[in-house]
DNA sequence: GCAAATCCTAGTAAAATGCTAGGAATTAAA
DNA sequence: TTTAATTCCTAGCATTTTACTAGGATTTGC
């Protein structure tokens, strides 16, 4: 029940992207300097947010990458998703429509991972990246490094 | 953010201890066979059960395990962070009163994974055991055999 | 043309998961 | 008092997942 690297690394990698994004498009490396990750790492995470639509590329020199969408159209939910993939709890078949679960009529346990899985989308859909990113500039005032001290 | 077999089996195999060990203790051997799961491997999560208090054992020929508490008063949030440890979706140390993190201050997500922690314990916490063991009454009528389809 | 960037695919060490295995200790019942 | 049924304890181990590293192709501004 543990959020991976990859969800935490890029969910701060896109914390740091829009706040740097705003003049120019923002590299891996600068981002895997300031955040302390691994750029050849990163750069398979920027890819799986740039798949979601969540970000957007500028190949060539001078390129990098830049919000797809309006910071505050972001939700943690998106970010999280597209870097763990669903957020179910439980693979559970007997969750979609269509192909369920042999068992799903007798399955019990399917109601508790159904609550958990609800109860976790509904609160990070609720958090926007607007609302990390002004957090982290009011918070980060003259210690830019201290984010690389986190592995979170 | 996945729940493993641990919490998956686990569950289960306490909803049906709970609903066969009013007359007598119930042994593994017969979890395992009514819920199609290994009996050595469940033995294993008896004890993390055991340990955690949710369980009592009865040694000897014509033992097994009990309930160590009322079904009411047993929650699934109990069950699940006896069998999976904490359900904390990220290991931070920020979240702890003492020993914080260094980058506690001018960490970001660390909101994110608390909010997403607290909804996780209070949406498992509000179940208790015996709302799924009384689900689990009515829907099971002449069909036991059909958990056994379901693999969580 | 060169340097700075993204893009794409593959490999790989370490950790976690999901078991299996062997046998000791306990106890009710024959 | 033996036997059989049970829990208890520790260790091992194959498979999968995680968290990277590596090499090189492609694009593009200067």
């Amino acid at each position: 029940m543990k959020i991976s690297t990859k969800g935490r690394y890029g969910l701060r990698a896109l914390i740091d992207l829009a706040k740097y994004s705003e003049i120019e498009p923002v590299s891996i490396s600068s981002i895997a300097t300031r955040q302390g990750i691994s750029e050849r790492y990163l750069e398979q995470l920027m890819t799986l947010l740039k798949k979601a639509g969540i970000i957007k590329s500028i190949r060539g020199a001078a390129g990098g990458y830049v919000l797809a969408k309006e910071v505050e159209e972001i939700s943690v939910g998106d970010v999280l998703r597209a870097l763990e993939g669903s957020l179910q709890p439980v693979e559970c078949v007997a969750f979609g429509g269509e192909e369920s679960c042999e068992a799903a009529g007798g399955c019990v346990t399917k109601y508790v991972w159904q609550r958990i899985n609800e109860s976790i989308n509904r609160t990070v859909d609720e958090i926007s990246l607007k609302q990390l990113v002004e957090e982290s500039k009011t918070v980060q005032k003259g210690n830019e490094s201290i984010s690389m001290k986190c592995n979170n």
